[in-house]
DNA sequence: TTTCAGGGTCTCGATTTTGT
DNA sequence: ACAAAATCGAGACCCTGAAA
């Protein structure tokens, strides 16, 4: 409870133009807790608070305070309501009185929220198979005939497919024959007239050996059978023109028999001659594949050995660049770490004013009293030390720049340094020590309706005493700040406060602004 | 005595954690 | 992934001390 707040109860004017006002608002009657209907109500506060300061014959008054009032008109309403009831079951009482409120009826009913959710049908899915077989049934042409392989197929079939096959034709009569071969009779066989190949099995055997028949297709002009010829005369035949003839003729055969037999040598000899040549070019070409192996072996030997280079430079190259980037990374270590310690440096060098950080824990030390040791990554680079009461141990969770802290509580004295960079840091005993002034713990009481408030369990009492230490500490970071004075909030670079009617508005940002507290062992 | 205001428990909804 | 349990936050309601 504040002491120093100043009590200006409601006069009656104000209380009636303040339950106008809730009239006006009945969704602050509404007991829903939902996140939309607690958002509603505190706008519909704010309005309630701004339309109740606006008017000039009032004095302001907070949203807590107005709600507080009807908080407590309303107890007071179901107090009366229930002395009434007292009184209706009574018995021996005087008449009946009605409760004289002094507060107007407010419409209790919820506002009904059942509004619809706007949701819109956007119609049957489509679906795309039909839609696709649809198309497909639209190629179909529209005449009506479509390209089904009947159709295809007739077409086809009553094309007139011209072919240039001679297969079904007959074989020609015409064909030449290529080779009749054969000793005949020098009279006989005439090499000017070819005969089929099929007309020797159709000709009779012969009757004599020396006189074979002639073709019948095709007798010789000699030995035909027809009359003789007007210029032949019966005395020549008898005067033996015909052995002359005969012997003419077998002469003349034996000579294309020797003719024959020295064609058949020389191409014999021809044949032996390419077959020499064959062998000599089979051995060129052997000898050529066997040179273009060999050639290919050196090329494949080569190129094997080019390749290994290859492989051993890019290895040597790769080796390098390792080599290269581990020292290139080593040199960035080196500098980063060159540029933490001379940003560390920077950061503990007193006249450096720029290093915000820095300085507000110099003030916040200055301020509360504490000791601050201050981690980097788990490395102790700052201590902020004035003879304290307690250690504060923050670390930061981000970068240097940042400036959210997480502090720690150490219970008692000043420890070393090394025993805080283990961080086996004892708990502290809130319990003995904190709060030494506040009032701990909640005492039941007997109401004066015979009831009980409920009993509190361990937990409910460890969370009153961790509330509890909690406003202690903030409460002696509000005094500390208070006490410095905008002067020195200045000068260490801290937010500036504001009052209003002896109330310190800004004070929630003057604690949260720097330091966020967290508290272990509780 | 009345009224304001601090502080307690309880309830409810939302969110997070935990177990299956 | 899902459900149950735990936790958190906000408000409602109530009690009580202190000041006017």
């Amino acid at each position: 409870m504040a002491e120093n707040a100043k009590r200006v109860p409601l006069s009656e004017e104000e209380r009636l133009y303040l339950l106008e006002q809730i009239k006006k608002y009945p969704i602050v009657q509404n007991k829903k807790t939902d996140v939309g209907t607690i958002a509603a109500k505190k706008r519909a506060w704010e309005e309630i608070m701004r339309i109740f300061n606006a008017n000039g014959n009032f004095l302001n008054r907070s949203i807590v305070q107005l709600r507080k009032y009807w908080e407590n008109a309303k107890a007071r309403r179901k107090k009366g309501l229930g002395e009434q009831t007292r009184d209706l079951i009574g018995t021996g009482s005087g008449p009946y009185n009605p409760l004289q409120s002094a507060y107007p009826k407010v419409e209790m009913v919820a506002t009904d929220l059942n509004y619809h959710v706007g949701y819109q049908w956007d119609g049957d899915p489509v679906v795309m198979e039909e839609a696709a077989a649809k198309g497909k049934i639209s190629i179909s042409e529209p005449d009506g005939s479509t390209f089904t392989g009947t159709s295809r197929l007739e077409y086809i079939n009553t094309a007139e497919i011209p072919t240039s096959s001679s297969a079904s034709l007959p074989l020609s009569a015409t064909t030449p024959l290529s080779h009749i071969s054969g000793n005949y009779p020098c009279n006989i066989k005439s090499p000017s007239t070819p005969a089929p190949q099929s007309q020797p099995s159709l000709s009779p055997p012969p009757t004599s050996p020396s006189f074979p028949p002639p073709p019948s297709l095709s007798p010789p002009p000699t030995f035909s059978s027809s009359p003789l010829s007007p210029r032949q005369t019966p005395h020549d035949t008898r005067t033996g023109v015909l052995p002359r003839t005969v012997c003419a003729h077998e002469a003349r055969e034996r000579m294309r028999l020797q003719e024959e037999k020295e064609l058949h040598h020389e191409r014999l000899a021809e044949v032996k001659l390419n077959r020499k040549e064959a062998e000599k070019r089979q051995q060129r070409s052997d000898e050529l594949h066997r040179l273009e192996m060999e050639r290919l072996h050196v090329k494949v030997e080569f190129e094997t050995r080019q390749m290994e280079a290859e492989a051993r430079h890019q290895n040597d190259m790769h080796r390098e660049m390792l080599q290269a980037a581990k020292e290139k990374y080593e040199q960035e270590s080196r500098h980063r770490e060159e540029i933490h310690h001379a940003q560390l440096r920077k950061l503990l060098e007193p006249s450096v004013h720029s290093a915000i950080v820095y300085w507000k824990l110099v003030a916040a030390e200055k301020l509360f009293e504490f000791v601050f040791d201050i981690f980097c990554s788990d490395k102790l680079f700052a201590r902020c030390d004035s003879k304290s009461r307690l250690i504060r141990r923050l670390s930061f969770t981000g970068e240097l720049s940042g400036e959210y802290f997480e502090a720690y509580l150490i219970d008692g004295e000043v420890r070393d340094v090394n025993q805080c960079l283990t961080r086996s840091i004892p708990q502290a005993d809130l319990t003995s020590t904190f709060p030494p002034q506040t009032k701990p713990s909640y005492v039941p009481k007997k109401r004066a309706s015979g009831k009980h408030h409920a009993r509190l369990t361990d937990a409910t009492r460890r969370k009153q005493l961790k509330e509890a230490y909690k406003k202690y500490v903030k409460m002696l970071l509000e005094e500390a700040v208070l006490s410095l004075g905008d002067q020195g909030l200045l000068q260490y670079d801290l937010p500036q406060t504001t009052w209003f009617v002896r109330i310190l508005r800004n004070r929630d940002d003057l604690r949260d602004t720097n330091y966020n507290i967290t508290l272990t062992g509780m």
